[in-house]
DNA sequence: TGACGTCTGTGCGCTGGCGAACATAGCCTG
DNA sequence: CAGGCTATGTTCGCCAGCGCACAGACGTCA
C-alpha cells in the first residue's frame, strides 16, 4: 500500500494523529463486503485510504438506495461520534482498497481524549448531512441521466482513477432505479464521447463533458467538502 | 403559555437546564416564519415548546421537499452543536406555536460547558440522520398515499391537536408533489372516514386507521425518537 | 348580501420510469 | 474452441404522477 492516508487523520495535529495511528490496524476492503447493517451495532470504524464505500438506505423490503459516498475523505461509523452505537445504514463496499480500522471501545476512548478529532468528526457530520438532504431533493428532481453523471464523477473522485469496475446493474440499485434505466442513459453518455465502457470496465473519458451534463448536486456537495474540511 | 416545555431541555440534569433556561428568551413562531436559510449563518437557535417547523431541502430553482420535522422533541440550529455556524436547510414554521430561542455566541458558550446538553444535542442528530436517510427512500419508494398518512401522523403529533389548519397546495409543497396528487390521495383518506377537512381545516378521525394506511416509516422514526430520546 | 379570494374537485393529454421478457455479445473456463 | 455465464441492448405494455386548465364551493368582509 502507498503512503497515501485518509484526510480526516491527516488533519489532526501530529500528536493526536500519532495516537490514532497507534490504535489503527490496516485492512484490506474487499468489493461488495458489507461493513455495517442499520439497527446492528457498530463494532469498528473505518477510514479509508484508499477505495470506497457506499452508505445505503434500507426501508421495508425495498431493494435500497444511496445515500452518500464515503472515500478518503471520510469515515464510516460516524455514528460513534454521536454516542450512539447502532449503525443507521448499510456501509457496502464499492471500490476495492485499503482502510485503517479501529475497534469500538477503543475509538470511543480516544475520541473522548482528542478534541481534535471530536472537532473534524463533526464538520464531516455536517457535511455528510448536507449530503443525505440533497440526496433527498436530488432523487426527487432529477432524472436518470444527470443523475448518472453525477454518480460517475463522485465515483471517479473517490476511485482516484479514470477507469474502473462497474456494472449498469450496480449503478441502478445504486440510483434506485432499473438496470434499462442506466443502459439507456449510460448509452447516450457514451454516444457523446463522455464515457466508453464494456462488460463492467468504465472508462471517463471527457471529464468536464461529464461535469456539464451532471446535476447541480455534485459541484454542491463538493462544495461542501472543500469549505468545511480543508 | 401553558407549562410545555422543550423535551430536549426537559431531558438535561436540573443545574444545565436552570443554566440553559437563563439565557432563553421566548418567541412566538408565526406560520410561514422562516428560521433559517441553506448557506446563511445562524443567528438563533429555537427550541420549540408548542406548534413545529419543517426542515426543507432545495436544490437549484427546484420548489422544496421537507426532509424534516422538528416540534417539541427537538430543535432548529442542530449545526451549531457541529461546530458550524451555516444552516444547511432552509426552517419553516409550519403550526404556529412557542418557542425557546437563544443567540449563536450564548448557545455555543453554554453547548462548551454542559456535557449534557451535548450528549443531549448527540443523540438528536442522529434521529435526525436518520430521518433524512429514511426520507430519501420512502420520497423514493412509497406512493402519494401512505406519505401523505404519514404526514398527517407527524404533523398530529407535533400540533398536539387532532385538527390543525392547513391545505392541500402546502402538504404538496412539503411532499414535494402536485397539488392535485393531494386532492386525490386525501379524498381517499376522507371517504375512507380517516381524515375530513373544510378549507384549510383538517382533522384526524381515525387515527389507528391512518397508522395503517401510512407507510412503515412513521412507525420506524418514531421508534427512533422513543428509543434515543427517552 | 354580494363579491372576491381562497380552497378543493375534475378532466384532459403527456411522459419518465416501471416490470417483464428476450436477444446479443463479450469473457472465462474447461 | 465450445459452452456457460455475465454484461449490455432492445422492445412492449403499463401506470403514477406531471402540467395545465377550468369549475365549483366555501368564507370573509365590505
Amino acid at each position: 500500500m502507498a503512503t497515501v492516508e485518509n484526510h480526516l487523520i491527516e488533519l489532526l495535529p501530529r500528536k493526536d494523529r500519532l495516537r490514532l495511528l497507534a490504535i489503527c490496524e490496516p485492512v484490506e476492503l474487499v468489493l461488495a463486503e458489507v461493513l455495517s447493517q442499520p439497527g446492528k451495532p457498530t463494532h469498528h470504524v473505518y477510514f479509508p485510504t484508499n477505495g470506497f464505500i457506499s452508505l445505503v438506505a434500507l426501508i421495508d423490503g425495498h431493494p435500497g438506495l444511496e445515500v452518500g459516498m464515503v472515500g478518503r475523505e471520510g469515515m464510516v461509523g460516524v455514528e460513534l461520534a454521536l454516542g450512539v452505537v447502532t449503525a443507521p445504514l448499510r456501509s457496502l463496499v464499492q471500490g476495492p482498497g485499503a482502510a485503517w480500522r479501529i475497534g469500538t471501545t477503543a475509538f470511543r476512548s480516544e475520541l473522548a481524549r482528542s478534541t481534535a478529532l471530536q472537532r473534524s468528526l463533526s464538520r464531516y457530520l455536517y457535511v455528510l448531512m448536507a449530503q443525505l438532504a440533497a440526496s433527498a431533493a436530488c432523487q426527487r428532481f432529477h432524472q436518470i441521466g444527470p443523475r448518472l453523471a453525477r454518480w460517475l464523477l463522485m465515483t471517479q473522485d473517490r476511485a482516484h482513477a479514470d477507469s474502473f469496475r462497474i456494472t449498469h446493474e450496480f449503478i441502478a440499485y445504486m440510483l434506485g432505479v432499473r438496470r434499462v434505466g442506466v443502459t439507456t442513459a449510460a448509452g447516450a453518455l457514451q454516444r457523446n464521447g463522455l464515457i466508453e465502457y464494456h462488460h463492467g470496465n468504465l472508462t471517463v473519458l471527457n471529464r468536464s463533458g461529464l461535469e456539464a451534463a451532471a446535476c447541480g448536486c455534485y459541484a454542491t456537495d463538493r462544495q461542501a467538502y472543500t469549505t468545511l474540511l480543508d
